[in-house]
DNA sequence: GGTGTGATTGCACTGGGTGCAATCATGACT
DNA sequence: AGTCATGATTGCACCCAGTGCAATCACACC
């Protein structure tokens, strides 16, 4: 009783896998829930029991992959200050990430063309950024210090995750504490005053 | 020939009107978009000329809001780090939103409540981001820096706005430079180090 | 074989959103 | 005044996302 599927177990991953073979053949928007459902050998009423919208069948692995970020950021070294525990927990995240290289490319770009997916996507980094932020309240980081170090951590992460998907073969760890400098530089004052 | 209405004029904002009033009542999801048109002695269809979507009509000055930004920005000191630029044109166009006070408060709550609407939130407020991005460009600020700092200065403007909306009196410029110091200080490097 | 359980399904329905053709007020032009 | 071009508005038919509810069905367990 491993509570699953009926017929043909794992009715959940086939739908993702043919919503992700029928998005890359004709676009997010030009797929219909009943056509995934169809390709699944489902129907659309049972793709919604599995997936709130259309949408969210694209994040489907973003709930397990945020629960592992935190963990890694309860694990990280305590001397470390918020923002670093939070970019070298994010980046632990990001080499797990590396090796789905293939799906993750095409996932990324199929959120790049529609603005539906975007929008969500948006809000699952937020999502994480908060789950972030409070990881660091548990290190006694205040308020909305933490919020800002996970806010900036997040992005430090998005940037580096893009710069990883132009060359691939790239060292995500290094990336990351590139983008980390950079974000240092741009929030700091101005040269000609001491700091 | 002002381009605009018919038989009564300022159709685009008799539909605002009605959208805020209707969602005022009885929460944005238990409005329907035919409900808003007839209100606004309009028809759905009619509505749809008007706003992309149903989320849109609560949005439709950030346009405007986001161009005022922008120039405040070209405007601002030359001498001025880029998030301190950045940060000073967000302190000016926070203020300008102070004077809509009650309506902005109104607004505040109705994207609170509804998962939607924050989504269209978040992506306005990137799409800031990215507006301001272009912005230091144009101040020979480096492109990733200009991405971060501009990223930065809008999470400072979030979390000042914050304040403000629980504090209405507080001054919104103090707010801001209080948040720029804390996320300094969240970005910084931990303590034990010399910079 | 009977029964309980959970996954799947069918069906009807609401509401957002679009394409297209028709209509209509208005300003412009003669 | 009458005609005309223009742009806003509308009606209508339609597609699709998403939901509530009741029925069905495979399966495990007794």
């Amino acid at each position: 009783m491993v509570a699953m599927g009926r017929w043909r177990p794992n009715a959940e991953q086939r739908l993702q896998q043919a919503a992700f073979a029928l998005f890359a053949e004709r676009g997010y928007a030009d797929v219909t829930v009943a056509e995934i459902a169809d390709r699944a050998g489902l129907t659309k009423r049972t793709f919604f029991n599995h997936f709130a919208d259309k949408r969210e069948v694209l994040f489907a692995g973003a709930q397990a992959w945020q629960a592992s970020i935190v963990r890694y950021l309860t694990a990280a070294d305590e001397d470390l200050g918020p923002i670093d525990a939070a970019v070298d927990a994010l980046t632990r995240a990001g080499l797990e990430l590396a090796q789905y290289g293939d799906s993750a490319h095409a996932r990324r770009e199929l959120i790049a063309s529609s603005p539906d997916l975007q929008e969500r996507n948006l809000i699952k980094m937020t999502s994480l950024a908060v789950a972030i932020a409070n990881g660091l309240r548990a290190r006694q980081v205040p308020d909305r210090v933490a919020t800002f170090a996970a806010q900036a951590a997040v992005a430090i992460f998005t940037a580096a995750y893009d710069d990883w998907a132009e060359d691939t073969a790239a060292d995500f760890s290094a990336l990351m504490q590139r983008s980390l400098l950079q974000l240092r530089h741009a929030t700091g004052e101005a040269q000609a005053v001491g700091a």
